[in-house]
DNA sequence: CCATGCTTGTTGCAATGGCAACACACTTTC
DNA sequence: GAAAGTGTGTTGCCATTGCAACAAGCATGG
């Protein structure tokens, strides 16, 4: 289960305290629903479409193409929200379909609640609208960085660009990488093998070094 | 230029009339800015972070590595909002450049003034927050599209990924494309020939039909 | 201790797909 | 009407990379 002092650590709830977080779950209509391993979960009910903060287990976000072949997007661990990017949005033929990955529960907000402030004026009301934007820019960000790397045409520059946003990121030349192998291949979305051969042949060309999860990239030429 | 009554036809003013469009421009401090081709246009100032509406010409997203290469990751046109992934995060590293494609006009607006209503409780200022989450939102999907077409690992795969969204859009398995061969080719990130060499082949395998931008999908299965 | 499962590295084989070069059609411009 | 620009289809070549199979390392659990 989640308390009201967890939630307060949730992206959703940041800058509210526990006395906010109670208080807010009222205002916000939040209600908690519970789901089976690989049960559909639906945003929608009666025209009025929610938000989902994952309390307990993992929400998978799957694409089904009209051929009914199904791909992971991603999935959301607990204290994450889903469904945003669709929820707040009027055109939605829902793109995609979240299913629970486990025992799975979920507190669903209605999205209109969490637009628009709450006719009493409660205060802590106007930090859940700022938090939800500062949720939709974080995974654009990541959306982003995902379509910078797959969209390079050649593993190796796709691994560089994997690499050299990690660097962007941590600020140093070494940098940890938080997917192991098997993962950072499937993120690419190249043959793993094919990866580790690459790997292993820019290394032994020293462009780069590694060691399990730790890359160091050496940039010969830095400006442009 | 763009006057206040081509701005009530943007995501950014939707659903807002002439009048109220004038004042908002005042209650969300706007301020117009030129620029020539190629000019950086930066989103920060003094610690301010703004929103951009391009009142005309172009505007090109460039993301650059540690190597200094650029990748333009995509372009917005008159009417349309940019710098909203970013500017409405607390932590950003500005991950991105905004460049002037061409001669353009941007209008700039505080992120603060577009995510927090105004004191005075203008009541146009709802309409924004509802329609910078229509607008995330739409963006979002625009790149969960992307990434489910380029996380595909063959060219086959990609294609028919392409053509599987824009039937689910159209509603039929005849579709138009927006995009031309050379510039879907760019989307997908495949070589052009090797698409045109691949869509004749599905075309002969019967898979699909296609004649200009039209493509029909035949799909024998659509029960998984 | 052994068994099992998970991750990683390696390598041979085959084919996918990038590249370059070219031909053709169509449009725009002078 | 020539010339230049742009979008398209075709084809040969061969590098890149997916695939499969296997070995080794390491943790977990009985």
């Amino acid at each position: 289960m989640m308390t009201a002092k967890d939630m307060t650590r949730t992206d959703l709830f940041a800058g509210i305290d526990e006395k906010g977080v109670n208080m807010l779950l009222g205002c916000l209509h939040a209600r908690e629903k519970h789901f089976q391993k690989n049960d559909i979960i639906a945003l929608e009910d009666d025209q009025i479409r929610f938000v989902g903060l994952v309390l307990d287990g993992t929400v998978n976000m799957v694409k089904e193409d009209i051929w009914g072949d199904e791909t992971l997007l991603s999935f959301i661990s607990r204290g994450e929200v889903f469904g945003e990017t669709f929820a707040l949005q009027k055109n939605t033929n829902s793109y995609v379909t979240f299913m629970a990955g486990e025992e799975t529960n979920v507190l669903f907000m209605p999205a209109n609640d969490i637009i628009h402030s709450c006719p009493d004026g409660c205060n802590c009301h106007a930090q859940i609208t700022t938090n939800m934007f500062n949720i939709l820019g974080k995974k654009g960000v990541m959306l982003m960085e995902k379509i910078e790397v797959s969209s390079r045409s050649s593993l190796r520059e796709k691994i560089l660009s994997y690499l050299s946003i990690l660097v962007q990121k941590q600020g140093r030349r070494t940098v940890q990488s938080p997917l192991n192998r098997t993962r950072m291949a499937d993120y690419l979305g190249v043959n793993r093998s094919a990866m580790t051969r690459e790997l292993a042949t820019m290394k032994r060309e020293g462009i780069i070094d590694f060691d399990k999860n730790e890359y160091t990239v050496y940039a010969e030429e830095m400006e442009a």
